[in-house]
DNA sequence: CGCCGGCGCTTCGGAATCCGAAGCGCTCAT
DNA sequence: ATGAGCGCTTCGGATTCCGAAGCGCCGGCG
């Protein structure tokens, strides 16, 4: 398992350290920027997570999760399970100009022509 | 190759919570919100973003730009490169909430004890 | 002209990562 | 005591990423 990518220390790719190059590369992994975002409504045990994010392995969920934890932005609620810390939520809120900014893409491209995307599909990943 | 993500199939309306979806896959691979990042002064050409991108490969970085060409945030300028589009650009904005986060993020890990899991000198990462 | 050196881009084999079904030990309700 | 759900782990195979090498194409430069 790679290191959880922290500010302040060798983040993967560089050895700046710098704490946005740590930030990039901890949500440019897979599932993180939407394990975030499934926790903004309050605790979710780990299965229940996991059917949120289109059942994505439990693998790598555990490790996300891991990844998450020694990040500080998730913590584990002894009964209610995992749950973002106040700098996860706070990590979470800087999300929203993200959000409102998917729905202006959205309408952006329901206008625009299609383009020669070869394939694009339907924004799922595709297996075999 | 992988389908780039999109918005879901626009019927014009409430594609909500589906682009949304779009575009956390979208920047939730490798590199992406990376290359988003350094095209933020202007223009780069092929080589010298991989450079700016603390030298990726140039597969995968080709993969990248063909996916945000294709979701419209990049485009290419005959005679400067690879450049944000408009929208590419407003996402790109949407992305400095993040920014500041990830400063408090350093600053709460500065001062916060160094977690009992960590530290893992466990460095076997990086090949070379 | 001939020869760099840089460019955008592709290929390809091997390494890293992800996936998902299966299963373990546990608790709780039936 | 049986079943169902839980958190979590294992592991073989699929996918993705990496990075060195190289292609064709310029624009200098001697």
């Amino acid at each position: 398992m790679n290191a959880t990518p922290m500010p302040g220390r060798p983040v993967r790719g560089s050895t700046t350290g710098r704490s946005l190059m740590a930030a990039l590369d901890l949500f440019g992994r897979r599932w993180t920027l939407r394990i975030v975002w499934e926790l903004r409504n309050g605790p979710l045990g780990f299965r229940l997570l996991q059917r949120r994010c289109d059942g994505m392995s439990s693998s790598v969920l555990r490790q996300r999760l891991t990844e998450l934890q020694e990040a500080r932005l998730v913590e584990v609620l002894p009964d209610d399970g995992y749950s973002l810390t106040p700098l996860g939520r706070d990590a979470r809120e800087s999300l929203d100009p993200l959000i409102e900014w998917s729905q202006r893409w959205a309408a952006e491209l329901a206008d625009a022509p299609p383009a020669a995307a070869e394939d694009a599909g339907d924004g799922r990943r595709n297996r075999s």
